[in-house]
DNA sequence: GTCGCGCTTGCAAGCGCGTGCAAAGCGAAC
DNA sequence: GTTCGCTTTGCACGCGCTTGCAAGCGCGAC
């Protein structure tokens, strides 16, 4: 318990010989002081180092300027690129970020809301998991604003930012069958997000219309280790595939070391690779990945965007969601068709 | 602006037909209430979705709970490790963690803690950049804690956590010289961060003992794009060196793909490399980097713990300096001595 | 029956701030 | 000199909470 040091606007008041209101008008813009009151006033607070008390001004003002993001793996290359984003650009909106980390654990994306609710934040920014229905409801209640990345949830209110994972899926497909691919695969996590699974379905529809089977295969994360897994029980099959389509970057870059170390296959030429992310590993030449770019700046810019304009509680529900394009980023784990 | 709709302690003590105080109570461990109030208390709060508002009480308290990390490049392997670190161990402790994002900019560091003034953080973890000292000066004038990670400055009142960076230097340089190389080498970046500069320092005066020279260069960032360069610039000297130290995994990593993909080098066989940090891709086969670990998790713990005991004014200074120990985590990128 | 003790509870003050309201100040217009 | 209109200023209240204080309560001991 910090002895109470910190100097308020009461002293800087007294130092500057006017009211404590003439302390809070100047430093709130808008408000009506005279050029020489004000003068006064930021001479007294420079020399004091006074600093307006946040959590009093959001008390007063029923708008903390506190905005939650709540993520789980942030040491993920996709996700903190996000955050970067995220935080850079709700700082030049002068809003702040309180950051809220959660596990797979059941709950824990529920007990991160809580703690937005309880320093009343503007908005909550949700990267991983779903919370339950029923808080969702208290945030909006409340008057806080949601944002859901790449989550697809259906219930109305949040705004939503989700990608076109299924034509990407389909758009990679074309890709390897100009490549001279015969036995598609497509390697993916257990987690089964709709993001995932929105880049399987896409996938296996497409090569299924230009006449091709894809064997897919689903194990752990999507990090680096389950990549390697992966090739591991694909590679192995008698019917080795030469075009496989990896749900991650994370996933690719296992899957391309075991391929190339562990199997001696030479990519793109025995082996083409896509991947999905674009995180920065991707443009490494060990990897050289042909992979899909997540927007990242336009879905921080829309998530912001929505947090400023303090979108009307009555304009369509169409409105409550975005649908961004991924660019597909062509390098040299794909043959040229 | 939302409308005020969160439900505050009076419409809970209304409908348990309490008095405010009894609400307050029941959410503040310790204070004395009876289990019959107690109950009707939390059953109100639960049916009107009551939570505490923190903004208040840090108001009250004069104790937001709030720790303000302050970092640039969180986007970098090393960078966001740390962070996940740091807000898991935080949430752990009670404290939620606000985020401030610094570029190189001048002054950027001192924004941030401004930041942190204005939300009465309990502390400040700096991982990048450094303070002016008045700022410093009012931070802790204000109660406010401080940690500086790998910072290195000499302002008492501070917890400095730092690595042994120098040691760990010479330690690479035994391995080196074991392990047969002739002609060593530092690769830096121009950074010239303590941390970068005592591994540098340290490298060369083991060297020089053991009887080697040291090239050293350095060039642009800390990042996979530097370490190209300088593998560039290194080799094509007339005397290639065959034992290089990279300052960080990143710049190893570039300087490695460069080595083999531009120069055609194997390694170790023809050079040996070591980096620094111990980031996830150093473990990836593609690398398989010798490097040290940052003992991200004791650096944490650490920080964490001297938040938690309000380490008091009257101890020594020697106690607001920590240092720990980098572990060398022996792969393949050097020879077998 | 009374007293005293310990646990609960309500009252009220106050944390630092924003803001509506009315009084004050000031200059221009007549 | 008076009036009008605009800007500036101070007062006082309230945001939602914690907490010291004193009153209230229940109960066992005498």
């Amino acid at each position: 318990m910090p002895s109470k040091l910190f100097v308020s606007a009461q002293e800087v008041a007294e130092r500057a010989g006017v009211s404590r209101s003439a302390v809070s008008r100047t430093f709130t813009p808008g408000a009506s002081v005279s050029a020489d009151t004000r003068r006064r006033v930021l001479e007294a607070a420079e020399a004091l180092g006074y600093h307006v008390n946040h959590l009093a001004r959001g008390l007063m003002r029923n708008e903390s300027g506190i905005v939650c993001l709540i993520v789980s793996d942030v040491a993920t290359p996709y996700r903190s690129a996000l955050l970067r984003e995220l935080t850079i650009q709700l700082q030049n909106a002068g809003k702040v970020a309180m950051f809220v980390n959660t596990d797979r654990s059941d709950g824990s994306v529920d007990r991160a809301l809580q703690q937005a609710i309880r320093y009343r934040a503007d908005a909550s920014i949700i990267l991983s998991g779903l919370p339950d229905k029923s808080i969702t409801q208290l945030c909006l209640r409340s008057g806080q604003r949601l944002v859901l990345i790449n989550r697809d949830d259906d219930q109305p209110g949040p705004l939503k930012i989700n990608l076109d994972d299924y034509e990407s899926g389909g758009r990679i497909a074309t890709a390897f069958v100009r490549a001279g691919c015969k036995t598609l695969a497509f390697a993916n996590s257990e987690a089964g997000t709709p993001s995932l699974m929105g880049r399987e379905r896409g996938f296996i529809a497409a090569a299924t219309k230009l006449g091709l089977e894809v064997v897919v295969e689903r194990y752990g994360s999507t990090g680096y280790e389950a990549g390697r897994v992966l090739a591991q029980r694909m590679l192995t099959r008698a019917e080795r595939p030469d075009g496989v389509f990896c749900a991650t970057d994370l996933l690719a870059c296992g899957f391309m070391d075991a391929a190339r170390h562990q199997f001696g296959l030479s990519i793109p030429d025995q082996l083409c690779v896509a991947g999905f992310d674009d995180i920065e590993q991707a443009s490494w030449s060990s990897f050289n990945l042909t992979t899909f770019a997540q927007p990242v700046m336009a879905i921080a810019t829309q998530a912001v965007k929505w947090l400023a304009t303090g979108g009307n509680e009555d304009e369509p529900e169409e409105a409550h969601s975005v649908r961004l394009k991924a660019e597909l980023i062509w390098r040299g784990s794909i043959r040229k068709g």
